[in-house]
DNA sequence: GAGATCCTATGCGCGTCCTGATCGTTGAAG
DNA sequence: CTTCAACGATCAGGACGCGCATAGGATCTC
């Protein structure tokens, strides 16, 4: 996760930076509006942090998000003022804001508000997750895709794949799988989970789950 | 969408329950603060209605929003309160306020800022939520429309498409959806949903809420 | 009091899940 | 290299559970 702070002030700076870093977030910091914009032109930010005042102007944070918005740059944008006038809110959401924090602020309240956002985003953050060959597998809305084309799983294909991205390193036996996938109280035969493999396999027309022999399944390398 | 009230003058609450019931959102009513925080901990309200001046002090609507803040609750919050002052309008909005609405008000005007919050909120720009197939969602009028063709739905099944509309990626299982749309004094069977799918699916004559089998339902796509 | 809306209850039909059998593959011993 | 046994892949079929749709009563609205 990327994000992009725009903020002339080095202590606030500072301050951001280390807080977002500690919370896991990779950071790049810009100083000025140009400088911001170059950085969000070359890489791609999942989240921007605007400072409304910069020293190209007063309004300088809105307008390079407007700005960015209209070069089709589709990352999240939030911005920091000191001001908090209605008016003054309203003016950043139109100008293609996502979300709006007013200085002084509660670090765990940007914290917080940064988290609701990338959630709101929908089918990003943690809620995706990339496996080999360009799939994807979406957690929230239980659907793998790639391509644009999209596979469908039942409840507990989706639930094996699911299992063995969540730890794309650990092979599992079957019994380990039945395990965690089943409830307790279930009996079944090792040999079903050979069945569900089989049918992502042939769902997905790809090796995304790759056969240890003897031992049991791991998810697929590139 | 669900709308937690938190005001001490039953007059005052029972007004703003019915009407913005009438619109369609389901209200809860807390008369302090104190039960307030309890509520809104507890259930995933999309709005919090804070009057400033509740018993437990004269200030004790900013303290609750401002805890609830800290504590990471991203709901949209509005305050009312009697005292209109430059100040207090900044204290509000530093207290994470989201708007602000000064008593005496009219009806119409409270109802014109909570679409307004919401529509932002919820990423749209527009009155209006553009849904697969050619679907037009009004949100003022809780009507869907296509090429021409008008399909009124009841407030429930408004609601649920509402929901699954404004989250297209994220599937939803029966109780997340009773836990988001139905008011906490409601203890429903979760096959209700099953229920309102059903009709919306033969109102419109499509299958815009897709089923997935053994966990919910997700807005259909294309 | 009439009509709409909301919720519960009840069969029906179909998808999903699991089993068992058959065929294909692998790897090591002879 | 050949043979053979163990293991894995795939398929078909039956049982079950889940979702669908309707009817019907309770509740709310006007």
């Amino acid at each position: 996760m990327r994000v992009l702070i725009v903020e002339d002030d080095p202590h606030i700076a500072e301050l951001l930076r280390d807080g977002l870093t500690e919370d896991g977030y990779d950071c790049d910091l810009a100083r000025s509006a140009a400088e911001g914009a170059e950085l969000a032109r070359l890489f791609p930010y999942s989240l921007l942090l605007l400072d409304v005042m910069l020293p190209e102007g007063i309004d300088a944070g809105y307008h390079l998000g407007q700005q960015l918005r209209e070069e089709g740059i589709t990352a999240l944008m939030m911005y920091l003022t000191a001001r908090g006038t209605v008016e003054d809110r309203v003016e950043g959401l139109e100008a293609g804001g996502d979300d709006y924090l007013v200085k002084p602020f509660a670090f765990r309240e940007l914290r917080a508000r940064i988290r609701a956002l990338l959630r709101r985003a929908g089918g990003s953050a943690q809620n995706a997750l990339t496996l080999p060959n360009g799939w994807v597998m979406d957690l929230g809305g239980r659907e793998l895709h790639r391509a644009g084309v999209r596979v469908d799983l039942t409840r507990r294909e989706f639930a094996l794949l699911e299992l063995l991205a969540l730890h794309p390193e650990r092979a599992f036996t079957r019994d380990e799988i039945i395990g965690r996938l089943w409830s307790g109280d279930a009996c079944v035969e090792p040999k079903v989970i050979d069945v569900y493999v089989s049918t992502v396999r042939r769902k997905t027309e790809d090796r995304l789950i790759e056969t240890l022999r003897g031992t049991g399944y791991r998810l697929g390398r590139a």
